[in-house]
DNA sequence: GCATATCTTTACGTTTACGTAAACTTTAAC
DNA sequence: GTTAAAGTTTACGTAAACGTAAAGATATGC
């Protein structure tokens, strides 16, 4: 079914535009668990999924340690208490609201993107047309 | 027209919840430009605009460096040469891509909250009724 | 059998974004 | 006139997220 099962660490590296030294950094920090083969790590896909749920985050402006309790949340649904499972919900609900505030501030970035780009265009224009630049009508 | 037009800085902490070490940094970074009054900073409604979107950059994983080059290309637009408002329209192309993406990773994280509380709300279900946890449908 | 490539661990260095403390000035209150 | 509150500069400290270099194991090609 699945395309590749197992992956060494160069391998997620080039995939993913990271170094190493990253990857192994995100195993030191309990974000990864690579197992052996010898001394050498081997990924497996739950592996690749995770670097790329690791750098989705990052995208996002989540911390790595906001990354992990997730990990661990997820890994907990399973074996969790009744109390644990309720904290997660809350956790949950908090992601919830935070995204609601990025795609708030992402779509007041776009607004502002737009203006500017008008602005910016009309001084080009004003440029290329040798005129004095005018002033608009706001 | 404007409610206020100068604020302290602690004003201003208080406002965003920052600490006022936070604000003194950021000017001295080049993010925002207070004038001053003896030796003491006088900030504008156009700083206290600035430090609601250094603040909204911040939620949003931009570095310091990212948000001050927004406002350098916006304190441009005005002066700045054909060349320059260019590359200004490139920059804000980069961004659009970024906020597209990030729109992206948005609601994939959303679909996987949706499907980890499901997860969850069953696990909760099933210590309620002190049942087995059974092997669900995919 | 030796070079090359890929892997490993260990460890110190670096950047970003502040925290924290010290020492001092200025204004307001009593 | 001095205490308190808010401001200042200077400077060292810190956490996060790696970069970078050293020194060595392991496998593969020629």
């Amino acid at each position: 079914m699945s395309e590749k099962k197992q992956f060494s660490i160069s391998e997620l590296a080039r995939e993913f535009d990271v170094t190493t030294r990253s990857i192994r950094f995100y195993e030191d920090e309990g974000l990864l668990h690579p197992s052996r083969q010898g001394q050498t790590r081997i990924f497996s896909s739950k592996d690749r999924a995770r670097l790329k749920l690791i750098l989705r985050g990052k995208r996002m402006g989540f911390s790595l340690a906001e990354t992990r309790e997730l990990f661990d949340l997820w890994d907990e649904t399973l074996t969790g208490s009744e109390k644990q499972l309720l904290k997660t919900l809350e956790v949950v609900e908090h992601r919830r609201a935070q995204l609601a505030q990025q795609k708030n501030d992402i779509a007041m970035m776009e607004m502002e993107l737009d203006a500017h780009e008008n602005r910016c265009r009309d001084a080009l224009e004003d440029i290329r047309q040798r005129k004095q630049p005018q002033q608009r009508t706001a």
